[in-house]
Formats: C-alpha cells, sequence, structure tokens
DNA sequence: TAAAATCGGTTCGGTTGCGTAACGAAAGGC
DNA sequence: GCCTTTCGTTACGCAACCGAACCGATTTTA
C-alpha cells in the first residue's frame, strides 16, 4: 500500500530517524554499509558480491570491505556457494535482523510524530 | 498528520530512498553530516556548532569539519553573530535546499512505490 | 587440456573522518 | 584592569574508507 509524503513530512521522517540513530551508541554504519545491509535483508538471495556491487553501484572492493565490517558486527555472513565455488553468498543473521528491527521501529516512531511542526522553506536561505 | 509504518514498509522506504542516493552521482554524505544538514534546513534557526553538537550528541570538532565539508558542498554557510562575536550561525543556501527538496522526492517516491513485495522476515536468518 | 573469463579478496597510495587536547578571540565577573 | 568562562577552530595521531591494479582460485570456452 503506497504512502504519500510530501516534502516536508519526508524530511522530518528523515532527520528524526536519522538523527535518532546518531545519537545513539550503535555502530556508525555508512550510507553505503546501511544500503548492502537493507538490501541483503529486504531483497530475496541469493546476494553476491558482484550482484551488490552492480545494483549499487559501488565498487567490488568497497562491497568485500563493507561486508568485512558487517560481518565483524555480526550482521551478515559469508559462505561460499558449493555450485560455484567462486563465488560467495551473503547471509543473514539474528543479530543483523534484531538491529534492523530496532532500527524499523525508530523510522516508525518518526512517522508516527510527524505534524509538521517546522516547515521546510525551499526558498528562505540567507542571499547565498 | 502521523503515518504509521510496519517495519516492512520502513525498512522498504528507507533501502530503497538510501539506495538511490548511495547509486547517484551526488556527494557522499555520511549520517553524520547528513543528519546536521536536515536540523538546520527543518529546525528553526539560529543553529550554532555548540547547540548542533549538543542536540545531535557529536563533539564539536565533527560538528565544526562537517560544517567545512557542507560549505565547500555549497550546502551551508557560516556567519559570525553580531551580538556574540565569539559564536558562529550556520546558514542556509539555495545549493543545500535544492539538494534536499530533490532528496525528499526519493523519499516521496520510495514511499509511493511501497507495495510490500519482499517482506522482511526476522526469524529467517541462516543459522548463526 | 590449454587459454580466457569470472569471482572475490588483497595491496597500494591517498583521502576523509574521528576524539583529545590545546589554541586565540570574545564575553562576563569582580 | 584582570581572571575565568565560553565559543569555534586547529593540531595531532589514528582508524576507516576509497578506487585502481593485481592476485589466486575456479569455471568456462575452444
Amino acid at each position: 500500500m503506497p504512502i504519500y509524503l510530501n516534502q516536508d513530512d519526508a524530511l522530518a521522517l528523515w532527520r528524526e530517524a536519522l538523527s535518532a540513530s546518531v545519537r545513539g551508541d550503535g555502530p556508525d554504519l555508512s550510507a553505503r554499509q546501511m544500503s548492502i545491509l537493507l538490501t541483503v535483508y529486504t531483497q530475496p538471495p541469493p546476494h553476491t558480491v558482484r550482484g551488490l556491487s552492480e545494483s549499487l553501484n559501488i565498487s567490488k572492493p568497497a562491497i568485500s570491505r563493507a561486508l568485512d565490517r558487517l560481518g565483524q558486527l555480526g550482521y551478515v555472513r559469508r559462505r561460499r556457494d558449493d555450485y560455484d565455488r567462486r563465488s560467495v553468498q551473503v547471509q543473514r543473521t539474528v543479530k543483523g535482523a534484531v538491529f534492523l528491527s530496532e532500527f524499523a521501529d525508530q523510522i516508525s516512531a518518526a512517522g508516527r510524530d510527524l505534524d509538521s511542526p517546522t516547515p521546510f522553506e525551499a526558498g528562505t536561505p540567507g542571499d547565498g
């Protein structure tokens, strides 16, 4: 079911959830790392380094490093593909699911709080 | 007006908007930089280094460096406060407003596309 | 089976970001 | 006038990340 957000609400939602995440003491994931994690958990498997690299337009080494980091956090696991042993499949973990579940709650809470308290005025920057 | 998102929709929304932003050729802003930018543009002024530091729980030097980066991108401008010349006020710019406006459009588009195509199953990671 | 292609990882030099600590400038207290 | 406090920035050493190039392992092609 689609959800319709105007610009003010979209930015307010994003700000509130992102700020909550930044303020918190959870790990500091970059936008790339987060987009990889979300892709792995919300898109149908299998997920490979090459597939993630192409779908997110991120270089392979960057994907590999991001998986190192996500793996070290316990949010993701690598597994060699038995049918093509060159390939690696990225798998989900309970810890990663819990992390994303909590993050989803922050987004939901931000959506619940939407009230257009401080409108975004695209035309009122200083004078530069 | 509040918006109610379940976990699947919240993560799908976030993934789609974030991935679009990562894929694009726009600047690579960290979560901190983005949260600062959003705070400056959606919260009532004035915005000071100290204020941002406290409200986002980020060290003052980190705020200062993020403002360097955002300023060099033209998304934000510093201005000395005439009443307290120690203080710096962070001001919005047209370029920053345009950037956030486009980003808001990506979020809105992600919300419009919500259809629960690939449900998030918190309990189906491998076996780790 | 030999050669080419594919996959993921590592190495390399360079860039960016971090927190602690110290700094100069400005304001406030006395 | 001083001494202290406050504000933002800079210096420093360190960790994380980047893309290009290269590598070994594996699969595919011929």
